[in-house]
DNA sequence: TATTTACGTCAACTATATTGACATAAATCT
DNA sequence: AGATTTATGTCAATATAGTTGACGTAAATA
């Protein structure tokens, strides 16, 4: 019967009667260039995990489990707890994408041997090529970005991202990366 | 019966033997830096989200009617299709947020002056009140950031940003920036 | 032995998105 | 004026990713 909210739809727009300008919410704000760089970083991200995503679809995954494969190749034999502590879900999520990633042998699951309550999880060999490849696109963004930005502004970006991090979050990222580093430096 | 793929959950680990480490994953893929700012965008964005969504919650709302209801306010008289176009989903995805905002009184749809079949979308004083709060956790995050960051730095983040967004949606990046300033301008 | 820990699982539910088909009113073309 | 296209709304079915709550089990620990 009645359209949306509005029935037969109101009268003309009257712009000048409409006080709620970007600028005026961006003075309330504090400024505009903060503003702007809110919908910048939400442009970056929608076409940053857009590359991704057309890439899963071949596999019949999703974000979920690229997230889950990245992680896992990136920290091989990470435990249940620490990954749900970097994804921020629930374990009854995790587990729905991590048992077909299991089920598809992308992932695998060993006993901890310190403690066998734990499930160290393990990039299978295709697992890794599947995160390699992802990770390639993603890291082809960010080489081209490079390439196209000033020397300057090179160093700039990472630490710009770092700063973005929640404060109490700062040292548990900076603890990944190192452990991924020298994870790879063992080798 | 058995849990999970694995049954009695197989051997120890053997890390040694596990070849597909983080640093050949990132040699592979070109270099660790590269893959390092792949990691640090998604704990950035997780975090920046993360701000709003706590607000949101007070009102019902999510990310959904997040992304609408700034668009709106940030582009008074923004069409249907220009919202679809910015958002990428599809205007069975929108209406169901978008009704949702209409009834709640955080937006208001006007008949097009030009073009009576278009309904332009204007926030009211409620939803623009609400924009602006979001606006501001999100851009005090920003400000932070920068207050944080070296000042030879804070112009790159605008830069870098830029460039990681798809070339070919530059511009259409670029005119929607202008035209919120512009319309903020005119008041 | 009792308890805690690390994990798995079932079920019901929510939010956000999709595709496909169809409806309507206004604009525009012939 | 009549036919077509455009801008939008709507119904229905489905997928993905997440949630809470309750319960189960094996291994570690007090």
């Amino acid at each position: 019967m009645d359209e949306l909210v509005a029935g037969k739809i109101p009268e003309p727009p009257s712009v000048a009667a409409w006080p709620n300008t970007a600028a005026e919410a961006a003075a309330a704000a504090g400024d505009g260039d903060a503003l702007e760089l809110v919908e910048l970083f939400f442009f970056a991200y929608r076409d940053f995990v857009g590359d991704a995503d057309r890439l899963l679809e071949n596999y019949g995954f999703g974000r979920a489990h690229h997230r889950v494969l990245h992680f896992v190749n990136r920290r091989p034999g990470l435990t249940i707890a620490a990954l749900l502590d970097i994804l921020k879900i629930t374990k009854q999520s995790l587990n729905r994408v991590l048992k077909q990633l299991l089920e598809a042998g992308f992932v695998e699951a060993r006993a901890g041997v310190v403690d066998r309550r734990q499930r160290l999880l393990y990039p299978t060999p295709k697992g890794a090529t599947l995160a390699r490849d992802l990770a390639a696109l993603q890291s082809a963004r960010f080489r081209t970005v490079m390439d196209e930005l000033p020397p300057a502004a090179r160093g700039a970006a990472s630490k710009f991202l770092f700063a973005m991090i929640d404060s109490g979050e700062r040292e548990r990222v900076r603890a990944h990366l190192a452990c991924a580093k020298t994870a790879g430096a063992a080798t």
